[in-house]
DNA sequence: GTTTTTATTGAGCGGCTGTTCAATATAAAA
DNA sequence: TTTTATATTGAACAGCCGCTCAATAAAAAC
């Protein structure tokens, strides 16, 4: 077997016992001695290895942002359609792995962080961006020209039951959440083949 | 004239600086200090007055969801239709006083404070209910039983479009959130009449 | 077996924080 | 005027924080 070094290992737990920190105390506002003694190791060894508490943060917000890639990613791997590959991203988007309680409370925390922080902003836009470029590509051939807004509202709708669902107390909410948004794009997508809008022009 | 105590004016002013240093940091991590300076006066004033800064901190809460409680009940007074008393609510969630920077940052940090303070909780808790609440009021005669999944809708699409609006950089972007929630609600009140809906039972 | 690299610790430093409190100035009441 | 209540300050305190660093243990390289 592989020996590897330390160093990959502590950094995941690190990382971990970060996003943990940060969801038992509902904010940035924890301490390297919290985090490291939650990873098991020292306050020293986190520094030595992430430097400083803010690159840690930021260490932390990337993983969250390259899992949740990964999601959508696999999720529109395996839907051909369109339509279904809207689906696919919602279902990334409000799924189990996302509502696990530390990373809703590591998202939130990190929106809100991206207030002051220009490097958490950046991140959270590339997010974004993403999102908004997966929704339009879809989009486009369903309902032509109107694809940028429906694409802001699944945006808003999925974002928005988002914050929301992290206020309700209970576990379950998730399927009404999917349930909201299919909607949404279904209504979209009905009036735009009925109504006055282009019809696609392909 | 009526000469009146010292206290309401300083806890006013003490008040409006905490919201503006929470802007001004990006988060609850400020200080007493800075609150104080911002208000002209000492800290030790600051705990005179307020006690903690705990306190101070929930009082500045409760300031923010009760301007924006007449927000809406003086928009409502407006309107006599349901279809135009839901544009006034919308008008007041997503109005140009409830995105001025310094509300924009305190909303957003005291929804990821309700996560750790049962206080904050409830107070946001409140807004909600009242929010829902007079969402279906509204909504039952337009829309019959399916008003509270529509309501939740609404909800949902409204708080998401306001913490969008808080990571772009430039001012504007007020109308499009209108017109996507207003858009919203055409439809679905049409999606209702047209559709295999029960069309009310008043 | 010696040297060098990696892994890890925890005490210590300077600095900032919420809070307390004695002191004082101002205004109201007597 | 004297007394009392209100308004206000800033020094002082105890405590926690991020971070540095010298020391050491273990592993790898030689």
């Amino acid at each position: 077997m592989p020996k590897v070094g330390m160093e990959p290992i502590r950094r995941k737990a690190l990382i971990s016992a970060a996003i943990s920190a940060i969801h038992a105390r509902g904010s940035l506002d924890i301490t390297i001695r919290d985090i490291a003694s939650r990873a098991g190791v020292s306050q020293g060894l986190a520094h030595h290895y992430f430097g400083s508490k803010d690159r840690l943060i930021v260490a932390s917000m990337r993983y969250l942002l390259s899992q949740f890639s990964e999601q959508v990613r696999s999720g529109l791997q395996q839907a051909r359609a369109p339509r279904q590959r809207l689906s696919a991203i919602v279902r990334a988007s409000l799924g189990e792995e996302q509502f696990r309680p530390e990373v809703v409370s590591a998202w939130l925390v990190f929106y809100v962080h991206a207030q002051e922080s220009d490097q958490a902003r950046q991140l959270l836009s590339i997010y974004l961006r993403r999102l908004r470029s997966n929704l339009l590509h879809e989009l486009r051939p369903l309902v032509g020209d109107r694809a940028p807004a429906i694409a802001e509202g699944i945006g808003a709708l999925i974002d928005g039951i988002y914050i929301r669902h992290s206020l309700r107390s209970g576990p379950g909410h998730f399927r009404d959440g999917h349930r909201l948004v299919e909607d949404y794009i279904d209504l979209q997508i009905g009036f735009t083949q009925a109504g006055s809008g282009s019809v696609s022009d392909a």
